[in-house]
This record gives structure tokens, sequence and C-alpha cells, in this order.
DNA sequence: AAAGGATAGTGTCGGACAAACACTTAGGCA
DNA sequence: TGCCTAAGTGTTTGTCCGACACTATCCTTT
């Protein structure tokens, strides 16, 4: 309930901003989008992108819009993570942070467009720079959250191209849950959701036997879902 | 990332609010507490408790206190929910409220305590009034995240008695997941997770055989839950 | 004192799904 | 032509989940 005759007195409000935690999957890495700061505090270091909430825009629309101006990355899957409320987060005032994960496919054109804004760069999720403020816990966060949601929703295909093979799906659920899979059984569950369309296409440019593609069909898994399918592993 | 840029200027801030959704179980009823409104808008109306988030707490000292001085409910199973932003959410001004649930033992004399601070009752979840501001969604999400935790972790206990019967876990469970439980099935599955601790000791008036008490042993489940145990249903 | 009512408490079987496991195929490259 | 690398493919075994019905205990009523 918002009181309102507290609302009389004008309290110090906390700042309000969000950050978000920008995950990529790059071959067999799982990484995450920075930008460097230029000004302190931690300037120099590296730190989530990010901003304050603006006061006629929601904080989906505020993460979105942060993330398309610091570093260029524009229609992705964007998740509400957690909101981070200690008191010295930030040393010079207080702010309240609503964080934000998101999952983009490093294979459009997004690693340019991001690259170009800024200083932005990819770190690998095992090996990052220091952060400013509370930062990396906020990575943390989202990493458990996102190894928790892929086990029961097919949200692995944000991080790959349109088009992948079974095999880089696999990879990609062995990176991020940190566990290795048995490719026969993985094949079959994945196979038996029912939710890829077989193309009638295959690797380019491998040393090796390519590898048939699939694709994601996204309105099949909407009515599997609604149907009360489960989509675990 | 917190921008010092655009620090300097004094944006307009949304303030920032907590708002509880107090859960707890009355035999075979899920209720939750709200408090009456006594001043616009929404006067008359009921609400979550919450009020403003302080410069100097952190949003979970927020939510305790607001929960405490509105309620009287006090050391209770809290954690935060989910973060509401949207623009109109509060007819006066910009308001964005963390959501938080938590969960009470009726048993315990909370009960009590909660009724004589200001105008605060139970409500059946399926049985609410019309709600202020957006809190009817609120709830709603509250529900659905109690159901989903309640799967895979052990919490029911923090809305029973510290003493009980499995009849009553099991009643909590089909409650607040809203299907019914095989009890041959439900008793081997809770008693096989080892987690709990049979009493010598069976329930008392009760019209019919008594039922043996048991209790949550929460040593015993941080360390299972440590060597990785998983608990579901 | 006996009968009835209400809930407690208990075990088995069958089916489905998960986990373990190895060889053959295809294509590029040396 | 041979080799290297990854793709692709089934079966078996065990475990866990779900379905299912009767007896025991205690209190209440007549």
């Amino acid at each position: 309930m918002q009181d309102t005759k507290r609302h009389a007195y004008a309290h110090a409000r906390p700042a309000l901003a969000v950050d978000c935690v920008v995950f990529g999957f790059d071959e067999d890495q799982l990484r995450v989008l920075l930008i460097q700061r230029d000004l302190p505090p931690f300037a120099g270091g590296w730190a989530l992108p990010g901003g304050f909430v603006r006061i006629d825009e929601t904080l989906d629309e505020a993460a979105r819009r942060e993330l398309h101006e610091e570093t260029g990355v524009d229609r992705v899957y964007l998740e509400q993570l957690y909101t981070f409320g200690g008191v010295d987060r930030d040393p010079r005032e207080r702010v309240v942070s609503v964080a934000y994960y998101a999952l983009v496919k490093l294979s459009s054109h997004q690693v340019a467009a991001a690259t170009d804004a800024r200083d932005a760069a990819w770190f690998a999720l095992d090996d990052l720079p220091p952060l400013a403020f509370d930062h990396a816990d906020i990575i943390e966060t989202a990493h458990r959250r996102l190894q928790g949601k892929l086990r029961y929703e097919p949200i692995g295909f944000e991080l790959l191209p349109r088009k992948f093979a079974l095999s880089q799906l696999q990879r990609l659920y062995e990176v991020v849950l940190e566990q290795p899979l048995d490719k026969r059984n993985f094949r079959k569950k994945v196979l038996s959701m029912d939710i890829l369309d077989e193309l009638d296409e295959v690797q380019k440019d491998v040393a090796h036997r390519a590898a048939r593609l699939y694709r994601f069909d996204e309105r099949r898994y909407r009515r599997a879902k609604k149907a009360g399918q489960e989509f675990q592993l």
C-alpha cells in the first residue's frame, strides 16, 4: 500500500536504475556484454549496461532503452531478474537497481552494433574483469537464473543462430549447465519435444561431416506449452 | 551502470515502495493478509501492506518494517517476488513497487497481532475483495510463484504449525497446487526426503483417530540440500 | 456396551521414462 | 587412398511415478 500520509512528506528518495546482464554464446563459451566506464566512480572499470529509469517509462522500457543506447543491442529476449537494494551499492548516493537479463544471438549483426557504440566488449563468463558496484553479484544471480530457466524452458534457442545443428544446442546446454550430456539421450529428448523443424540444409565450411540444421518453431512451442507439455532438460 | 553524467541532472525520480503478499494457511484455505485504506485513493478499499522505502534501509528491511508496522507480523519467511513498474500503477504519481511474498504460521499468535494493528484481515485467496492499485496482479503473481516454489522446495512448513500431521501437509499442497494428491504416494515421497522428525506425539481433540505429529528439521534439510538432494513435489 | 463415523495408516504392481553404452557413416584434408 | 573429425543412430537396464483398497484407531452417539 502506498500510504498517502507519508506521501505528504518529501522523504529523500532512492534513485532507481536498471542494469542488464546480456548473455551471448560463442561456439563454446558463455559470454557477457560489458561496457567500460569513463567517469568515476570505477572510471576505466567495466560495468553492466544500464542507467536511470525515467519518470514516464516502464521498467522493461528503461531496460531496453539503455541496452540500445549503450550497446546497440535491440530486439532480444529480456526478462526481469531481481532488484538489488543494498544501501551502499553506489558510493555516491542510494541507488536501487532493477536487474534484467537478456539473451542475444551473437551470430546476428548485433556484435558489430554492440562494439561500435561506446566501449562495449564481450567477456567470457568465467574470465570477467573486475566489475563496478555489485555487478559481479548481479551477474552471478543472472547465471544461476539462466541455469534454472534452461532446465525447464527451451530458451536456449535465443542464444543460437536461427538455423543450428543439434550438437551446437547440446554444447550450449553443457556450457550453461556446466555438466556433460549424453549425445543420444539429448537428441532423443529434444526431438521428442517436437518443437524443432528439421531443415533440408546442412552446415557449410566445416572440416568434417556436415550436420543437419534445425530451426526452433515458436508457434508449435506455444501450442504445446498451452497444452501442458513439459520441457525439462 | 549508473551513469555519472546523467547523475548531474536532477531528473524527476519515481518513488520506490515495497508491498507484501502475506500468505497464511487455515485448515483448508489459502489466505492473504490485507489492510484497509483510510485515505484516497481507494479509501476504504483493501490493499497489500507496504509503503515507501527509506533512504537508509535495504529493500528487505523496508518490507519487514512495513509488514511489522502495519500488521504486527514479524519473523516470517520473506522473499522478493518481482518489481512492478507500470507507469500508471498509482494515480497520484509514479511509484515503482518491489513486491515480496511472505509465509506465516497462522497457528502462532500472529493472527491476533495482525488484527489489532489498523484494519487488517485475512481473506481467502479465491474470494478477495476489490483491491487497490495493481495489487490483484501482484497477488496473482505471488500465487503462481508460490505454486512453482512449493513444487521443488519444502517451504510448506512455513505455513503450518511447528508440529503437524502429514495429512495437514498434504492438504496444504493440494490447496496451493490446486490438484488432489494420492495419500500413499505423498507420504512415501515426503518421508523419503528424510527431513522430518517423527515425534512421540499425536493430535489432540480430534473426533477420530489421532494422527502422528511431525516436525520439520531445518538442519537436516540444509545438509541434504547442500549434498545435492532434490525435493520435488 | 455396541455400532457407526471419520480419518490414520499401510504395500504392491505395472508402465514409463531416464541413464548407460559403441559402432558406423560422411565428408574434408593430407 | 587413408586418416581425421564429428554426425548420426537403438537397445537394455534400472528407477521412479502413479494407480489402487483395505484395516486400525479413536471418538461419538444411541
